[in-house]
DNA sequence: AATGAATGAGGATTCATTCAT
DNA sequence: GATGAATGAATCCTCATTCAT
């Protein structure tokens, strides 16, 4: 008998590797041979086990959105009050695993990708509603009819903070997660005059 | 004889093309040849004029920029009061010409090159700079120590709704723009109770 | 426990995969894995058991051959004047068997690949030999002198309707073998004025 | 103004090379690599020309049958009677330059080439659409309804000498282009007893 | 000014083959 | 006996870029 079971650790080692030199490079020029030998194996092996680069990249793209799913999730399931489903996912979307310049460059960069490749706006697709489900979950109770147009603003404002952070190098996501929570409350229950 | 003072022409022939073809493509992997074919030029040509591919993508993203400033600074002319220069700066962002679906695709995808080619990150920079200036501007009078904080805000939800419409396809950024001089407004002036 | 005895079965069924492989396909063009996998193995167990790609193929052309030659040799057993041979040979050239679609197409692209392989060439040579060899013993009574030009006629003839039905994709060879017949009999024995 | 008119010499000297050099290997498995250096160019700029590997064995396809067609066409043309358009045909068939060991060899390999692509098929056919009608306008007034199966007999004796001279190694179809006319020639007008 | 000609470098992908188990 | 694991080598093809005219 062979050696067995390896193709769930190399794959795994490919995506992680993917999002690294994706992290790193900050865009998709990057080679299989390249992503194959950061992950320790040979190009040939890459494609023996994805078919594809396009497939690699959509699984690395998945991984990262299932790790932002789960970091979510975990939240959530701890959450009671409405506004505490917020800040779940809030703090769950900067939360410093997925906020670690790297993992925010990879992000971002596949998000682009889904402009021209219908995998991965697919991919995105889910993340989208699932997002906004949530919000709109704990936002009508809070603020009634309002809730679409300020899931809306929060969803767009979460990926403009990638969008910066991935440019501006911001170390941590706490800073963003309390502006944006701070903007949500302002919303929500408005300071007097 | 020569043509005279083709160069302008062609220049700026390619800088259409280049935002033509990045835009219809949603990424970067736009041939030299297919832009210099769509401007109506040999690829030699547009190697003439530019020195190199990288030199036509840094031309386009400066256009791309140029113009959004020219809107926002032509309407901010036209204001006089804080609230007025907000609404210029909100809505000029959210113009029709600068938001037509083609243009926001490549303006996005330039913004991302952004990541990994620092000419392209100096213009970044340029824009936000100019943006979190105009933003304080207008902001301080009306919001005081947080305006910082609302400016950060702004500027990511303008990046945000760019990011969500190059792939959401909204055909229009009028309600983007009330939208977010909405949750503006909110923040500044809460409705009472 | 060991199975015992494979060997054979193994190597059976690797060359009926590649003569079906070779057939479908049209050209040598075929995977040992595609091969393997037809017939029910790994690539790694067609190593093991042929050595090389080339290996395979030869014994796939071997065995092509060594099909077509009992044929002819059965049917020779049963016969007893010049002509009874002669029909021999050239039905059994044409027998179902060996002119099925896929047999005759595998037939010639393995005959093709004689003009490069001298392994395959040695094998072609061997059967070339026999046939003609066959051809003069029953021609020599009818022909005479003429014998050896005849047997060159009908050999080639032979080739050349199986080069034609591999591409016309004739469904039975009983066609082709009446019509060498005829035009045999007319050589030998012409009809009057 | 640039160096111009180079494209039809190089297109000639790829065709040329490709010939050459599956007349040598014995099969299509050659290199577009090879070609090109064969033909004194980057294996780039020949798929600048032709734009792929298959283009390129059409091309070269296209020149043998085209060639083979210009030869039977000129002697057909210095023909006047039906015995005389024969000969053309069949020495046309075998003329020496058709029938150099190369050629003959190349001729092969893109006809059997014919069995998996489609492309170099109805080339082929046009062929032997062609060959068969030449074939049946010289045969009809010698032999009536016969006509048609000696034309098929003659046209798969034809490809069947090519066969075997590609393997054997006729230096000159002159034997076999005689060989065959007697075949006909008893066929058409048998010898007395 | 303009372009066809030409190429070198590089990348995805495939595959026969070997090896450890 | 059998196979999953692994790879090096090879090949097609693309493209930015240069050059002569």
């Amino acid at each position: 008998m062979p050696k067995l079971g390896m193709e769930p650790i190399r794959r795994a080692a490919l995506v992680q590797a993917t999002i690294a030199a994706v992290g790193e490079a900050g865009h998709l020029d990057v080679t299989v041979g390249g992503i194959a030998r950061r992950a320790g194996m040979s190009a040939a092996l890459a494609h023996h086990y994805f078919g594809s680069k396009d497939d690699i990249f959509l699984a690395a793209m998945r991984h990262i959105l299932s790790l932002y799913g789960a970091e979510v999730r975990a939240r959530l399931g701890a959450a009671s009050t409405p506004r505490e489903r917020l800040s779940a996912i809030i703090r769950g979307s900067f939360a410093p695993e997925n906020f670690a310049a790297e993992a925010v460059t990879a992000w971002l960069v596949f998000y682009v990708r889904a402009l021209g490749d219908p995998g991965a706006r697919r991919l995105l697709a889910v993340y989208h509603r699932r997002l906004r489900s949530n919000l709109l979950h704990a936002l009508r109770p809070l603020a009634g009819a309002r809730a679409g147009a300020i899931a809306d603003d929060v969803g767009a404002l979460i990926d403009g903070c990638y969008l910066r952070a991935a440019l501006g190098g911001a170390p941590d996501g706490t800073a963003e997660a309390e502006r944006v929570l701070r903007s949500l409350g302002t919303a929500l229950d408005p300071p007097p005059g």
